[in-house]
DNA sequence: CGGATCATTGATGCTGTTCAACAGATGTGG
DNA sequence: CCACATCTGTTGAACAGCATCAATGATCCG
């Protein structure tokens, strides 16, 4: 998975917000006027089922852009899954950068293009080796993690059980590859096995990018 | 899944080419010089894992367009799946066009977030009805369909293997659903029955669009 | 302390995979 | 034109991994 997530520098803030845990950004169906900037906390964009079902297309935590949408309307809902500040960017101004805006879509497709690789071709323990392992970097390369997200939005990230989540972690846990503080933090005891774990699917062609 | 892949008219097409069966256009590791329009057959972007598996991420049909990507660097490789035909875009002039570009970008997202979902949420019946029925709408929604894929490729693209796609397809048949005149000609018989076993996630944004 | 939420663990079953054999289509040479 | 080889697709049986159902344990917050 690509550790990075576009950071790039779009002048013109219109405002800052706040949103508290659980609190919806946007909706599917809301209009595309807008795109943010996480500046802390993190953000969850999801699609949910008739069913009950959801499934989480990805996480941002802070430095990280998103709600960058191609229509009118959002496709997926984006919820706050803790309290999050953000930078908000309305879409008309944006669209006179569209270098920026072609970094972000670009970038929203090689994710969503290494998030299917995995889907598709990984077993549950190398899913979630990957996910610790992708946040890791993301938060600069700390072996020690604080979850911001619940086990069932991990769960509906990797397309998962809760269940299946709970014993990979587990798994790991025995194994001596990390090690619980907490539910939520994670220290990760040899990220070399940890690495090893996570299978085929893990940017074969990036040379185990430092984070 | 949404029908619509890009068919924007960059102008400037430096050259027109032709690809047997089986020939590959790009390898993980070019250079991303260049860009693609199908004019005419069939093309299969996938990525290659060191046991042998394989996830296909997207097929370009004719009119669409392919081989757009952000870094230096493929990702995937690109293949013919049957004689095609392309014109092909050089980078340099084409990076003139940056709404081209971005619609581009923005379409290739949305097309593997829409295929995330699939592969993260539903079964391998609802998998393989909702491949028939883009490939419809992707044809211009006839109601016979000529797979330029084998079953190899449709269980690489879907994540099962090859004879889960098979059997899937027998049940489709057993059903009255489709009729296969030959292995790779299928003739839709009930449109109607075909979306409804495609399940939640056919786009429950999109008004059922025409094809 | 007590209730609610979140996470872990266990037992069982289903879906899709794996391994294996067979069938149909395509192509080649005698 | 048919025998033979090969490639592609279908079908069957057994297995594995993950989901499901159910219960227990931990944490948070009043």
């Amino acid at each position: 998975m690509p550790a990075k997530i576009v950071r790039a520098q779009i002048p013109r803030a219109h405002s800052i917000v706040t949103c508290q845990r659980g609190e919806q950004i946007y909706a599917e169906g809301d209009a595309t006027d807008k795109c943010f900037q996480v500046s802390a906390g993190a953000v969850r964009v999801s699609r949910v089922f008739a069913n009950g079902g959801r499934q989480v297309v990805s996480f941002h935590l802070a430095g990280e852009m998103f709600g960058f949408e191609a229509g009118p309307q959002h496709r997926f809902f984006a919820e706050a899954i803790a309290e999050t500040r953000m930078a908000v960017f309305e879409r008309g101004p944006v669209q006179q950068h569209l270098p920026e805006l072609l970094a972000l879509a670009v970038d929203g497709m090689e994710r969503a293009q290494e998030h299917l690789v995995v889907i598709g071709r990984q077993s549950a323990i190398e899913r979630v080796a990957l996910f610790l392992t992708d946040l890791s970097n993301r938060l600069g390369g700390t072996r020690q993690l604080t979850l911001a997200m619940s086990r069932q939005d991990i769960a509906d990230y990797l397309a998962l059980t809760i269940e299946t989540v709970s014993r990979a972690i587990t798994e790991l846990r025995e194994r001596s590859v990390i090690a619980l503080r907490h539910a939520r933090i994670v220290y990760i005891m040899n990220p070399d096995a940890l690495r090893s774990l996570c299978g085929d699917a893990a940017s074969p062609s990036e040379p185990a990018r430092a984070g």
